[in-house]
DNA sequence: CTGAAAGCGCTAACAC
DNA sequence: GTGTTAGCGCTTTCAG
């Protein structure tokens, strides 16, 4: 490994020198700029970012702290994620809790204060209050309810809203008998969606008694078991909606083994638009969340906390994306007349 | 941040003692080793990483390269690597290439030799020269080829077999009029698969002329592309063999398109075996890949190689995988009599 | 514009 | 067993 100090001797300066040049600290001749740069590239010397991030007082990386990786939703916002992040000379450290609150917590523990700069969690099972507690900038990404603040730096998303916006599509194409397929239990992080869905159903003098909701795993999975109760107790179901796309696709499937034709027997609709929903048959309608610029607005909070840490007294910042928006596709039509 | 010294401090002892007790170096009487604990808890003392590592002279993560985390195949892989990651005490940094060799390159200078002990590659446009000249351990995970090294450390599975097994399943069904979807293009890394199925089909006396085979992208949509054209232009084949579940699901969704019943019409089979494959109705017949496996021994190979860099005149190892395994679903069956 | 010097927080000989 | 002493490679005042 060449270091600092080797380009500086090759170059006839001093260490402090070629690290000027290297920040682009200006204050250094032409001359010996080019110096430094040639010796540079002549010993193929690279930073160790280690060292620098000791001396600088800063993590070199952000982490991402997911479930896990392989929930189909997680991949589309990492790679945001990590684009971003990279755009500002950050690296992204994956970390897959598995729903176990201590390996969260390690992880929080671990990294948060010298590996990591700050870290962005999407779903852990860590209260809020443990979340506050780290030693390095936190931002809960993907919070449900723009109009109540977790207490902690979030991007949230209307999905009230979108629960809402399924809701308008399956009441204008007809629909009036309605399923519900809440993701990941009752109380749980689905709740908003769901609640928006069924106002709006509700709102619109539709009845949706509490016998045609069903909990399930948050999973194609969980969809389809939920689905297949949900259809077998309730026939004469037109439409189902799923508070996200992967146990939606589960409820086609059910529909599916049950002889039930999709769109024709059974809408379906999910709620995130994950690059699987436009890869089903019939492709998935559901509702777009804004995953991307979320990533995005998410990396950009976690920057400005580093650079500035909220003060005490400071509300905690929210950042809310652009809205939900349907994108109707082949897994809902107007129910048919049943015999 | 607390650091050492001020644990020493409380605890009355110097930084040595405290870095000892933490490292489990021995030699620390019962009473100091408490009097130590004790003051890391109270202190709520967490070591900095970036220290530790820059001390040590290693970096504190393993890097996985992949093209695209939003490649579903990626997700689960990542996932089983930073689980063996972490069991050795290692990070896991995501670097995303997006198939740019510029960024792959970039990737590979900042982190290898500092940041990362080592890294983990999956595909990236990185010939092999360039990858060998890293300033930290390589290896190359999902190697196709375990006849025939590639002059790099690296964690190889019979593709070839997968190929063949794919092949022995259509031909034991049944099937004559086979056509093939070569995912990623000619030449490239999916040859091995291919042409252990082609070579099986033809040894059987099966006809499989160049007509049967299409080149697509290794996606949903680029298999759909390929099966599109093929089904149209050789509307008698019975079965598809897809080099890779994704385009392999295209091709089903394209029979369907098409008013083809799968399996009635056509059967479809693929490689892999990501859990997208049980999730799609039919399910999708498919060859699996050991893949938690081969993430396993990928990490296992990179940390001994971490520990004892390979000597210039040593081999390059090569770790191979259990055997590939069919699994046998709905999406294949025996062809039906054509009227 | 460049150099000298201190220090980031930790580890690792080597003494005591 | 525990302390002393050097660094690891880089950044950053502060002098010159």
């Amino acid at each position: 490994m060449t270091t600092l100090s080797e380009v500086a001797h090759r170059a006839g300066v001093t260490p402090a020198t070629v690290s000027n040049v290297l920040r682009n600290r200006g204050r250094v001749s032409k001359e010996t700029r080019e110096r430094v740069m040639e010796a540079i590239t002549a010993l193929g010397y690279r930073p160790n970012l280690n060292a620098r991030a000791l001396a600088e007082g800063r993590g070199p990386t952000l982490a991402l702290m997911v479930s896990s990786i392989a929930n189909p939703f997680y991949p589309e916002f990492a790679l945001a994620v990590e684009q971003a992040a990279r755009e500002h000379g950050s690296f992204m450290l994956l970390c897959n809790t598995n729903d176990d609150a201590a390996t969260a917590y390690a992880y929080l523990n671990q990294l948060s204060g010298s590996l990591s700069e700050g870290v962005l969690v999407m779903n852990c099972n860590l209260d809020f209050g443990t979340l506050r507690q780290s030693r390095a900038p936190v931002v809960l990404c993907m919070w449900e309810k723009p109009e109540e603040p977790p207490g902690l730096p979030c991007v949230a998303v209307n999905f009230r809203l979108a629960g809402q916006l399924a809701a308008e599509h399956l009441l204008r194409l007809g629909h009036r008998q309605i399923g519900v397929i809440i993701g990941n239990g009752k109380g749980g992080v689905h709740t908003t969606r769901m609640q928006g869905f069924i106002d709006t159903v509700r709102a619109a003098g539709v009845d949706l008694p509490d016998s045609h909701c069903r909990n399930g795993l948050d999973t194609v999975q969980g969809g389809y078991d939920a689905a297949r109760a949900l259809l077998l107790d309730q026939p004469g179901l037109t439409a189902i909606f799923a508070t996200n796309d992967l146990p939606a696709i589960g409820a086609m499937h059910a529909a599916t083994d049950l002889n039930l034709n999709v769109p024709d027997d059974l809408s379906v609709i999910g709620i995130t638009d994950i690059q699987m929903a436009q890869e089903t048959r019939p492709a998935l309608s559901t509702v777009a969340i804004p995953t991307q610029e979320a990533a995005e607005m998410a990396v950009d909070l976690l920057r400005k906390l580093i650079k500035h840490p909220a003060l005490p007294d400071t509300p905690d910042e929210m950042r809310v994306t652009s809205e939900p928006l349907l994108k109707p596709r082949a897994s809902t039509a107007p129910p048919k007349h049943k015999l």
